[in-house]
DNA sequence: ACATCCCCTTAGCC
DNA sequence: AGGCTAAGGGGAT
């Protein structure tokens, strides 16, 4: 199948797209992108405007794919509602056709609780393992793919299957949540409809989700663009490009803590959500994708890379 | 090689 | 109430 875009109306890059962090499940086959989206294996190409792609089982439908990577955000209009400055307006050029991913909530839940004080090849090896323990297996041009779990089967695990998995003290949390999922106590997709607040706090009633899981679920699952997660790597922007924005005690605080307490979790993710606006959500991307590149090519000052003894 | 530190945090305890 | 700490295991340096 096929699909052209305009790229000057629908900018996109989709390894860019694939690679900054957000999604767990993709992987390079050749040329080729490989992945499971929505239980069917998807493979996928960019040539310019034109992106080729193949599902098992056949999909004839593009609005699936077009769907996945929010091809109908409208990124011009985004691009410069959160163009506040210089600095974003660099990072958004530096990554241009950059796109927030429309995950499955349930798979992104997960993938977000397992997240917790993981890197992101750890993440992906756990995500990894629990699909080939749990899901059902597609095969695809001679690859073995996995479904991700379902509810069900993850709420019946025994917490040494999910350990073996490498969860670790997250195996509890996962096998929790998927069982209040499973038993339709919360109902995820309705989550679609409520307000970013509301769904919010749903969400943080669930065992493993805390300010930075639930904002990460709800910008990458629930159509939250004004949701703003906060992690070390934001920190670490924070304090490279924005510490002018913060008193100046609070920004020493950062810079020797490691992690930050609550109250700071808030007072960032509020700086950014009325810094940047309803699409807050797409400037940290665009942020974290400079920062994580400024940081592996050294480009990053001396003392922000040694800011914990 | 090899040690040491860090990681897209949360929850439970004072 | 808010600050401190423990909690896998792999990756980076």
């Amino acid at each position: 199948m096929k699909l052209q875009l305009n790229p000057a109306t629908t900018p996109f890059n989709l390894a860019q797209t694939l690679t900054c962090g957000q999604s767990f499940r993709w992987r390079k086959l050749g040329a080729w992108w490989a992945g499971i989206v929505h239980e069917k294996v998807v493979k996928i190409r960019q040539a310019d405007g034109t992106l080729n792609y193949q599902t098992i089982p056949e999909e004839s439908d593009s609005r699936f794919i077009e769907s996945y990577f929010r091809l109908d955000d409208d990124l011009p209009e985004i691009i410069s509602q959160i163009s506040s400055d210089d600095c974003i307006r660099r990072a958004v050029r530096s990554c241009t056709g950059l796109r927030i991913i429309r995950q499955q909530p349930w798979e992104c839940l997960i993938s977000y609780i397992c997240a917790t004080h993981k890197n992101i090849p750890a993440i992906k090896n756990v995500i990894s393992n629990l699909s080939k323990e749990f899901g059902r297996r597609v095969t695809f041009d001679q690859h073995d793919f996995y479904t991700f779990p379902k509810p069900s089967a993850l709420a019946k695990a025994s917490i040494e299957q999910l350990k073996a998995c490498k969860l670790g003290f997250r195996a509890d949390r996962v096998r929790e949540t998927a069982r209040i999922i499973h038993e339709q106590q919360l109902d995820l997709e309705s989550l679609r409809e409520a307000s970013y607040e509301s769904a919010r706090a749903t969400l943080r009633s669930l065992p493993g989700v805390g300010p930075k899981v639930a904002d990460c679920v709800l910008l990458f699952s629930l159509d939250k663009l004004e949701a703003f997660p906060v992690d070390v790597w934001m920190r670490r922007a924070i304090l490279e490009y924005y510490s002018d924005h913060f008193p100046p005690a609070f920004i020493e605080r950062m810079k020797e803590k490691g992690s930050g307490t609550p109250r700071d979790y808030r007072e960032i993710r509020l700086f950014g959500q009325t810094y940047f606006g309803r699409y807050a959500g797409y400037a940290q991307e665009y942020l974290f994708a400079m920062i994580r590149r400024q940081w592996t090519t050294k480009e990053t000052s001396i003392s922000m890379r040694r800011p914990y003894k």
